[in-house]
DNA sequence: TATGAATGAGTCTTCATTCAT
DNA sequence: CATGAATGAAGACTCATTCAT
């Protein structure tokens, strides 16, 4: 059904690129769904229904159920962790490094929201069904250097040496993951609407970096510029 | 069946604390169960071959699924949540009280692992399975009136004013189920033991407490006594 | 519970006939259930429940599924069956017979309205669960001997030669049940009360024996005394 | 996979009418069951087998009891109803419409005989489970009107008056339905065959007719020609 | 390339029945 | 006499998967 309307333009032309294909519909409706129902909680019945195809189709392209989340790993989350992890540069000054995660991340979550349940869910848990499949991909290399450096300021006493370096990294990433998901909940509960994204990166930097520095200087930023949460 | 083994045991001594009925054996299978597999990924046969019962017997002591998540959230999960919020004075100093929030919350994750991957998984997690069941039987009150000393903190200028005070709660939380995922997971790419819950603690409150207060005194403290992740 | 009840009163009186034990009241539970939901359609889980008793009693007391039919028959169907026809007696005017048997029949459904679904569900039918129960115990001779009196006014040109002997013996059976489920469905439909029994009886015996009786003085009977259809 | 083989036969020839498709057979087939084990006595896998198929395509085709129940009603059970009573013509003379029903139904039975089993257990019958689903479909208008041409019969004089004329109408379904089922019992207990369509139709006919008009033409028919019930 | 038909294994659930107490 | 515990078999229904077309 969808295809063929790719199929329509001018022969010769290359298909439009937004044109998405069966395959690509199909994967991105999987991925949601991943992210909404949790892996364990998402059929083939349901891809299919929400991206207007048939079950026997997700067959037709991922061939099986191990196959469809290699697919989902390598073409839709591998992209975000190098999009996140790419720019970080060996060198760098560690409060920028971790400021710079924190924002790409953010921003990914807005544009996909679906990323975070499935990232708690499906990664950063123990037994989550991704998991497995997302380690050997991980950046590695770059978090280890992150944490070498955070290391070498706490040798030098410029970062607080209660922390432990390799977990900074990690607590930087699910500091951003946890509070999108806090922030719903309060406002849930107290029937208020989220937290802006600025609110939100001011909180999770705030936190990771005073925590992290021990002779910032503790300026007295400009009253907050959008509603927090007064209690 | 069961319960008159209790009694079997030389008179005197206390009944083994183990003495649990086919009922109460039941739901520790599918409290677990439902921390690994998750809560939609946990059948009925699964809990009952964990138990060394019949799928049978499942239903009848809960009747039915709902039924057996209810179970789980009252007989289960609110018990931790007592403990973990019930010593929490309003009066009481905010570093103290998160500490103290901090610290129970990890004891009971060690007794408990599953509580870990069930808390990410079903009830921070948006979408979450036992979020609904959860929410109405939070301890929201003294949520709040922490997070309203954190605000009166913040406004004598003693607390970091980029934090959201409500977020410094679940934060506090999050970070204590973060880093126990986190270091598993580093443990399992460094192929290290994982970090003691003390090294871990002591993460979390650095983190946390030297975020959030301003004039804190940056003591230096002993030298690390357990190994920690060294890069 | 129920019978506990029935030894309080004073010793060596007998127990009060109303105050029905357990068993008894397992059986009418049982019998009714089967009128409305159908022998396939009740689950010993539904007797006990409406009975205010276990499941588990309905097996203490019955066995069996098996000998629970037998029992609803032997103790519930069968007395009725005696209560309309043992007063048939072989001599008797036909007319006057079958008048006698569907008004006994009548004031049966009466004051047992789970008999009439009962009798057409599991009896009349074909295939009806109690159907062979039932048949070993049916008033044969008496409805024999009446299809003889039928055929021998045929004979002698009093009544109609058109119809079967033995039919109209069950046609009068029919005719009570049928009409009492048609005037409910006709009551549903049009939203108005079912007709009343003497109005029923009327049309069942007025139907039954005009159509019978040949030589039958067509008399003019007063206006209806009660509020018929009226289309 | 079976509609291609009608097309297999010598060209010319009709069709095979039995050329049924796997849905039409398995809706006969629970059909018929409905019939004989009524619809709360017949599973998915007595239908299935009974079609020579599978319980999950009973499943395929029908999605739910509930939808299959209906497709029961929709596909099989109002084209019956269509066939007796869309002849009915409003004008005609009540006599003839009475036994233009009654024979026609008559036939239908004799081509379906489940159809007296299913009406009589689960439409006529209170309580029945295809009764809510058949009531709106039921041809009330025509019903009506007959009814009323019986009320003017009734009121000119020409009809019995005893008769409550909607129960008239009922009752004409009812003894053709009622008298099929009685000469089954007879002749099962009386080791005979049951009675042939005509006999059944004369009696139904001639206890109806002759119990409804006053006037009518006492005939001495010719002798039955068919062995009818002789006690 | 795409899909409707078909299915075996498995899901939750119910049920009649057994049995120890 | 009565029942709670327990269960195997069967209920409706779902699902991933296969396959002919």
């Amino acid at each position: 059904m969808s295809t063929s309307a790719t199929c329509v333009g001018p022969p010769g032309r290359p298909p439009a690129s937004i044109a998405r294909d069966a395959r690509d519909l199909l994967l991105s409706s999987a991925t949601e769904l991943f992210g909404t129902h949790g892996v364990a909680g998402t059929t083939f019945a349901m891809i299919a229904k929400r991206a207007g195809l048939t079950p026997a189709m997700v067959h037709y392209y991922f061939k099986n159920r191990e196959q469809l989340l290699d697919a989902v790993v390598k073409e839709r989350l591998l992209r975000i962790i190098s999009h996140v992890w790419d720019p970080v540069e060996p060198g760098t000054d560690v409060a920028n490094t971790i400021r710079g995660i924190a924002e790409r991340l953010l921003q990914q979550i807005e544009k996909m929201p679906w990323l975070r349940s499935l990232w708690i869910r499906e990664i950063l848990n123990e037994d989550g069904l991704l998991r497995e499949r997302m380690l050997p991909h991980t950046p590695f290399d770059k978090a280890r250097s992150l944490a070498r450096a955070i290391a070498r300021g706490q040798a030098d006493g410029s970062l607080n040496t209660e922390l432990d370096p390799l977990l900074v990294v990690s607590s930087t990433l699910g500091m951003v993951m946890l509070n999108m998901a806090a922030t719903k909940i309060w406002a849930q509960l107290l029937h208020r609407k989220p937290l802006s994204t600025r609110t939100l990166l001011r909180h999770v930097t705030g936190l990771l970096l005073n925590g992290l520095l021990l002779n910032r200087l503790r300026q007295t930023r400009s009253p907050r510029s959008d509603a927090s949460s007064r209690c």
